[in-house]
DNA sequence: CATGAATGAGTTTTCATTCAT
DNA sequence: TATGAATGAAAACTCATTCAT
């Protein structure tokens, strides 16, 4: 009995499915019929919704860099001052639903696809100047223009880089440990300005 | 013509040219046939050389990883105090050929392979170690402990974010820029010992 | 133009095909395609209903002999006498379609190949036990049960030497050739009983 | 530095190599590689002695038979009566070299490839007409023509059917229990004459 | 005499995608 | 709306065979 409006429910659940699937094994390279599975629908249905796994790929990384907007527009709404939209960007970074193993190898697999596919590295290439965006925000209020643009470009760079260990899954740094590595290294540049330029 | 000896010749032809096309292509979903023809031979004598896909690759990883590491033991080696060991690693791994946007697009690929296979998983926790302890081997004459461990966890994954950025090809940063980032933040952290706790 | 309910006849299309191209080419180092081909399918639909070639193979194996299991059964269960019995037993395994030149080189293909698999070797087993049992309980009644063991292996073995001798196709003997040939067996061993003890 | 004459040692060790190999695979499924490894020499050579895969093979079937044909040679020239002509048959036929699990599996794998090849067919027709004949010759002394026929045709079907049994290795009879079984089948039929005729 | 080098042809298997129902 | 049926295309891998040395 097929029901009517199941559009978007189906939508939703298969790109829910794609993501949990993307995530448990790590790479991009999973199949329509597993994600189908995944989803309890058929994978012709999955064509029938999306057109091409592609397509499917790529509502499944927008799905992903909405909330994760949705999740940063909140926090900076909430914060008051420059440094707590700061401290706000980067939380939102390592909240525990991003931060989650499944996550991180989504995203991983994501930033490797973008070599191949035009469509999604202006998705992650959009998320990248959100995120320096997001941060500048906070750091011009607090610095000169040269050193907000570097710092902001550092911290981004910083946050990344720990997703990408986090993934190694060796040596883990905790949520905690990797927001405080960030939050220090923005005091510290934040610091230098009054102190002697930058070495090298 | 077959010619004696030629096993190692095409190892490491085969390896080049592994590298050069996961590297232009930005993922390992390159056939056999691929890098064969890429190396001048047929997809068969790849197969009789290295037995399988999968050992072709951790061919490559090797020889990547082994290139660095032997670059990073020639810059320490000439290195002559605590700080310029620092520095040396930081500009080593930025050094213009590892830092070229296929070869970042190799490590991108191989980093997400290590979530479905635990040999190449274990290769890329060799890497980020051996950096994280050459990076230690400079701080630890430099400050005290924990802050030395926290630096080194910092400059690596801000040397990995910075790789992984670099790999979206949007607002990339130069090779200067980078290393100047990363020594900056070397150069913050070591400051704040003589300041206030690390924040949080 | 898909039908609905089609896996059961596929299946069987299949395993039909399966024998016939084993049979026909007297060996199991056929091809997926050359089976499909015969079947009318596509190799890809073969795979997906049964897996693997292997899995093929076992189901097709499996056919034949549930297939003679039924005519055994059917054949017991229409005999009257223990005498009766071993006839029937006999004459069922010399039945024209299994005595058949395809059928018995498809025995000998599965019978090599017990040699590497153990699901093979498992159902070729079963098959001389049950074999072995048919026969056994047609002379359990006849005489005292080390002879009627006995005579329950020689007969069996005579029937699988005439199969294999069956397969050369020279100087064959005809089924009722065969057919006397072990019921003279049976009758002469259950004669001695009563003569002197077996020579050797 | 090669030596000379080698050809017939090189020979020997091929066609011993691949009897050992198909053996102990049990199939004829076994490469050039495997057999020239097993050899010790290079693949390449074995071509170059046998051509081909196929003569090879060939090579080694009439190996095979050639050493069955001088043991039974040897046996019957040993025998002193028609009697102990048949009884020699028997024994030449499970004696323990022969009857070894490795040499039934090439056997059965023989059997096989008979199917196919021509060649091999013709082989195993030699083998088998030379069993039936050298049965024949101790059996014509002792019974008319045609019972002398039959009990040949029998025995060597038993003795077959008890080879192919063997393959299973489940419930194998031994070698004694084996020829007593074909013992006991020519004594039984060499009963008969004096009594009623065959049932059925 | 002997082999390492090299490959073409072939086989199993996988999978996105299409289509009739 | 939803799916079972079906396949073409591609990929990894194998192996007998050839050839120059």
């Amino acid at each position: 009995m097929p029901k009517l409006g199941m559009e978007p429910v189906r939508r939703k659940a298969l790109v829910d499915a794609a993501l949990r699937t993307i995530g448990s094994q790590g790479s991009l390279d999973v199949t329509m019929s597993e994600i189908a599975r995944e989803a309890g629908v058929s994978a012709a249905l999955a064509h029938h919704y999306f057109g091409s796994k592609q397509q499917l790929l790529l509502a499944t990384i927008r799905a992903l860099l909405a909330q994760l907007r949705a999740d940063a527009v909140a926090a900076l709404t909430a914060a008051e001052t420059p440094r707590a939209r700061i401290s706000a960007v980067i939380r939102v970074s390592f909240q525990a639903d991003q931060f989650a193993p499944d996550v991180v190898a989504a995203w991983l697999a994501f930033y490797s696809e973008a070599q191949r596919s035009e469509e999604v590295r202006r998705l992650l290439v959009l998320y990248a100047r959100r995120l320096h965006s997001n941060l500048l925000s906070g750091l011009r209020p607090l610095c000169p223009a040269p050193l907000a643009k570097q710092i902001a470009d550092g911290a981004a760079a910083l946050i990344d880089g720990l997703y990408i260990r986090q993934s190694l899954k060796a040596a883990p740094l905790s949520i905690d440990a990797s927001v405080t590595l960030v939050e220090d290294y923005v005091a510290g540049q934040l610091n230098r300005q009054h102190g002697r330029t930058p070495s090298r």
